[in-house]
DNA sequence: ATGAAAGCGCTAACAA
DNA sequence: TTGTTAGCGCTTTCAT
């Protein structure tokens, strides 16, 4: 009975992919030059620069950067969480995020939380999981566990779109309050009396929405009964909402001379409606939308809107983001950006 | 001089979260046991998923998914590559797609390839790089490199709102010759002599509008010098881009009768240049769309376009990939899912 | 059903 | 400037 000579090794899987040790071994040099060749080139000779990325380009090599990002403990990875993307406000935002991070060598990971308190959790924890070197949250975390999840991850994390007095950790927004407001000052300079709301339901909307009553209860633009006319449509909002909502409005307080819609889509729709029910904006009927999208000025009436800067929103979140990943001392994090009412034909 | 009894190890980072081996400690288990726990609990017996259970709970330990993708060699990530995300079309596509994927455990990577050749190769390292399990295409591939890239990476591949006689892999579409004639067609039989259009400049709008204008020609609506009048705008399609068309275009051919538009923006753009000229539409002017986006319905008039799935595509994607990574053998890896003129008043 | 050992492919720490 | 070594935190393989 001969022991075996060269006992089975255990084996491993591997799935046969060329890895920076094969690489190492063409360019005929250490697999940790190979390395630093990918990721600080000036503390390698030129010539070995040169030698790693012909081997590089002859093998067609892709780095593992799974691995990488293990063993290095940064993934150059930013998640973005935000309730949805077909129909969002957010687009923008996450449109020159990901390129500025493009810009810096991250990718963006995206969650989608929905609008309802559904899968939450299990979003934090496929999220968290992967590690990135960075949150955006672009909207909302309800949850008070998720807030304290993202808290106790110690990932670093932007929200945006909102200014809260206490932020998580850092922040770019503007004022809900301020929005409704300065729509519902801008309304009574105009001449209106008589205002109502047509919103989403989500929860920076019933901010807004609740600041504009208070300004239209003080400017004395309320109904007979002390309230402004308000109607719900499901977030996030759409066209048909805002034709619905019109109806809606009209029926029950014919007297109402202008609406403040909670994005332009809405206002889209309440636009459509009016023309179809004949009744002329703004001249009896005053409509502002809130975004100022690409499409608002090329409605008809042109719509008069809140500009809410989306792109600014996600150059600075991602800006913060790099910062503060370099160790860069982030002076302030938080930060108001502010909205411009646009005034257009539609009010 | 006595030496250091305790010789300073050479120590790492680790960054010091919690990792699988202290739940197992805390759990009185082996780390196989954690492991399995997490990712096949019926393999543990109850009584032990249990324990490990309270260990996980008491210590709000996350796994870390970039581990257990080195390990395991699958990421659970999918990446979608899209031109942009601002105004894009494909984002009902995406939207579902990350909805079935997230249902099956996977999260989605984000790459935004720009509508011009721009960093399409930085964006391939990073994606591939990341190896994700699989791709989903929205829209372009335009490189024969990079298409040889992502094949030569061998990740399943889906590339959808396209139909291709030679599909890289997998394929979700549907045709866009079969829309232009369909479209050229059916102005035809609604009585319209003089087409036009207005179109962004992707490739797959060319090739609709190129079918569309042979059909046109073909039913003899093309203007006296035999050609069908065309407005090219920058992609992705804009409402203003809609408005600036349809100036030049009645500038240039003011006795066209009918516009199709290579998106419901561009369309949106067009109603509301022609209100402002006091164009009647449908009298004067048929208006086609593209998409049927959620806002089509409530233009005014309501704008006739031709549907896409965005949805299912994004869904059947999905079911693609998920099945393929399984193993399961996808019988018809190549679906046309077609697409419906849908009549509504603006032609 | 449970565990021990051996990597996955890379980079940080230390040494020359 | 270049290399050696020892992990990063997990899962696979093999053994019990």
């Amino acid at each position: 009975m001969n022991a075996p000579l060269d006992p089975p090794k255990r084996t491993r899987r591997s799935k046969g992919g060329l890895t920076l040790v094969d690489v190492a071994r063409v360019a005929g040099v250490a697999p940790i030059t190979v390395s630093r060749v990918l990721n600080s080139p000036e503390k390698v000779s030129p010539d070995l620069v040169q030698k790693v990325r012909d081997a590089i380009e002859r093998t067609g090599y892709v780095p593992n950067l799974l691995a990488g990002s293990l063993a290095s403990t940064h993934s150059r990875m930013i998640a973005a969480i935000l309730p949805t993307i077909a129909g969002s406000v957010f687009l923008d935002t996450i449109q020159s995020l990901t390129e500025t991070l493009a810009g810096a060598g991250y990718q963006l990971i995206l969650g989608q939380a929905g609008y309802e308190n559904s899968r939450e959790d299990e979003l934090l924890e496929a999220i968290i999981g992967r590690r990135p070197d960075g949150i955006v949250l672009a909207g909302i975390m309800r949850s008070a566990q998720g807030r304290r999840r993202l808290q106790a991850s110690a990932i670093p994390l932007v929200e945006t779109w909102d200014l809260t007095p206490t932020p998580a950790d850092m922040l770019v927004g503007f004022s809900h309050e301020e929005v409704g407001q300065a729509v519902a000052e801008f309304l009574y300079q105009r001449g209106r009396r008589r205002v109502a709301v047509i919103s989403a339901s989500d929860e920076r909307a019933q901010r807004r929405n609740r600041a504009y009553a208070q300004a239209a209860v003080r400017l004395d633009m309320h109904g007979p009964d002390g309230q402004v006319p308000f109607h719900t449509i499901s977030a996030p909002g759409t066209a048909a909402g805002g034709r619905a909502g019109l109806r809606a409005l009209l029926t029950a307080h014919p007297d109402i001379d202008a609406i403040f819609c909670s994005s332009d889509m809405v206002a889209l729709g309440v636009l459509t409606e009016a023309r179809i029910m004949g009744i002329d904006v703004p001249g009896r009927l005053a409509v502002v939308g809130l975004g100022d999208q690409a499409f608002a000025a090329d409605l008809y009436p042109a719509l008069t809107t809140v500009r809410i800067d989306g792109r600014a929103m996600g150059e600075i979140a991602a800006r913060f983001l790099i910062d503060r990943i370099a160790g860069v001392h982030v002076a302030e994090a938080v930060r108001d950006i502010g909205f411009t009412l646009v005034e257009r034909d539609s009010a």
